[in-house]
DNA sequence: CCTTGCGGGTGGA
DNA sequence: TCCACCCGCAAGG
């Protein structure tokens, strides 16, 4: 469908044809369409951590990202993965989080900010509008992705747990134990999301190798695999699906920026090359900028999912991105598509890197303005998700991710039950890869583009993202 | 205790 | 006007 509407538009498009899956982690100037009926749509879930913002528009939720909690001291665990909590999105919580140590290290957790909205964290905007959600996301994420929300809360169910029953037995093994799982798990599971649509050995092979970083995506199938995961993974499958498609055609495909963050940050990148870096890099990010290098492809990480999802082509797409200011709307959606890039690279801010220039002037004239726009109701009756249903559609691409997933991938992993959903949470994202060969493809563009970064996206892939609080 | 939404209100552009 | 953001409230898990 051509996207040629914008949140903001007094009217939207009446009765889409076609609705897209669910995405969990969008990225980009992204402009989407789910069914009334998904679920997560409904929710406004987002595998970023975004918090509500006030628009003071009834018609249209606006909600900003928080960026991600990463380890100040930037060190490497165990399992070659980093530390990307999930910022709480209740202030007061993530004081009290920004409080807590790295549970690898004990080094102060540091809050990266989201600026990959021309200085100011992405924005997503939905609207309910008849029988279907309209999404808009505006900016490039400049950050490691953290965890997503099912894997966060996984994560705690699984402390809280492991408090509660072994706090008898052994009372504080936590850290190192806990961390350890986390890694194996988190390890995994960034694999297994990168991996997620292969095949079981093969994603095994591949993890190893290359781990690109997804970060977190995957919603863990924790609780409620069905519900959930049906969804992500759909979305995450979607896009894998999607992918064969969508390299080509679709155009919200979001596609991977630059610079981000990670790569600010040398211990992001590669792991296994830097692991000295920790402590050192610490508070320094920036320095670490060699990286910046990178800075192009920071956020391969991010980017890789969609990279491979989307991708293949996309990168080589043409950035549309001169335009700014008034083609908007319609550009936008599409610049995801086409653009390639330039714009991310040149334009993201690397805040890390380069620092936080906004490249991109366009954007923000354009977009912005969620404001007014009184349209119909808005306000979405909620309850609705009633449907455990979840689209159909989507099922059956979870359907088999699943099962994947639950096959190969935890029979791999020792992981606990706990950590079992985490497997879920693999499944989508990386999920991408469709298709092996796409992957590839896509990776090296990918790199390509990245540059330095790429090794980075490997190692990295798996970051872990945990917190272990109390220790 | 935390998430999610809402909405009043502020300050800067 | 637009927008980011702070703050509190309420519902719900």
């Amino acid at each position: 469908m051509k996207l040629t509407w914008d949140i903001n538009d007094p009217k939207l498009p009446q009765e889409p044809k076609h609705f897209d899956s669910f995405q969990e982690w969008p990225d980009g100037y992204v402009r989407l369409v789910y069914s009334s009926e998904e679920k997560n749509a409904e929710r406004h879930l987002s595998g970023w951590a975004m918090r509500n913002t006030n628009n003071h528009n009834c018609q249209i939720l606006k909600k900003s990202c928080l960026g991600v909690v990463v380890c100040a001291g930037r060190c490497v665990l165990p399992g070659g993965v980093r530390l990307q909590l999930r910022p709480a999105i209740c202030d007061k919580a993530r004081q009290k989080q920004q409080k807590k140590t790295c549970p690898n290290c004990n080094s102060a957790l540091e809050l990266i900010p989201c600026r990959g909205h021309s200085g100011y964290p992405v924005t997503n905007f939905w609207r309910l509008d008849g029988k279907a959600i309209f999404f808009q996301a505006k900016g490039v994420h400049d950050h490691p992705r953290p965890e997503s929300k099912l894997e966060a809360e996984a994560r705690r169910s699984a402390i809280k747990k492991q408090v509660s029953s072994s706090h008898h037995s052994q009372k504080k093994r936590p850290l190192n134990s806990e961390v350890g799982r986390y890694h194996n798990s988190s390890s995994y599971i960034g694999n297994m999301q990168n991996l997620s649509c292969l095949e079981g050995p093969e994603r095994v092979s591949i993890i190893t190798d290359a781990s690109f970083s997804v970060p977190a995506q995957s919603y863990p199938s924790l609780q409620n695999p069905d519900l959930y995961k049906a969804s992500y993974d759909s979305a995450s499958c979607q896009e894998d699906q999607l992918s064969p498609c969508q390299k080509c055609p679709n155009p919200r495909i979001y596609m991977p920026r630059p610079c981000s963050y990670e790569f600010g940050a040398p211990a992001f990148i590669s792991s296994s090359s830097y692991p000295a870096f920790y402590k050192d890099m610490t508070s320094t990010p920036v320095d670490t900028d060699p990286v910046n290098l990178n800075g192009p492809q920071c956020n391969s990480v991010t980017a890789h999912d969609k990279s491979f999802n989307n991708t293949g082509r996309h990168y080589a797409l043409k950035p549309v991105w001169g335009k700014a200011g008034s083609g908007d709307r319609s550009d936008y959606g599409q610049i995801q598509t086409n653009t390639n890039h330039p714009y991310y690279s040149g334009e993201y801010p690397c805040r890390y890197g380069n620092g936080a220039s906004p490249l991109a002037p366009p954007l923000q004239t354009v977009i912005t303005t969620t404001t007014k726009v009184s349209y119909q109701a808005y306000k979405p009756s909620v309850g609705k998700y009633s449907d455990n249903l979840c689209d159909v559609k989507n099922l059956q691409s979870y359907t088999h991710m699943a099962e994947n997933v639950s096959g190969t991938i935890y029979s791999g992993m020792k992981i606990q039950e706990d950590f079992g959903m985490i497997k879920s949470a693999l499944l989508y994202q990386h999920d991408p890869v469709p298709t092996k060969s796409e992957p590839v493809e896509s990776m090296e563009s990918y790199r390509y583009g990245q540059l330095l970064g790429n090794s980075y996206a490997e190692h990295e892939g798996q970051a872990l993202r945990f917190e272990s609080s109390e220790y």
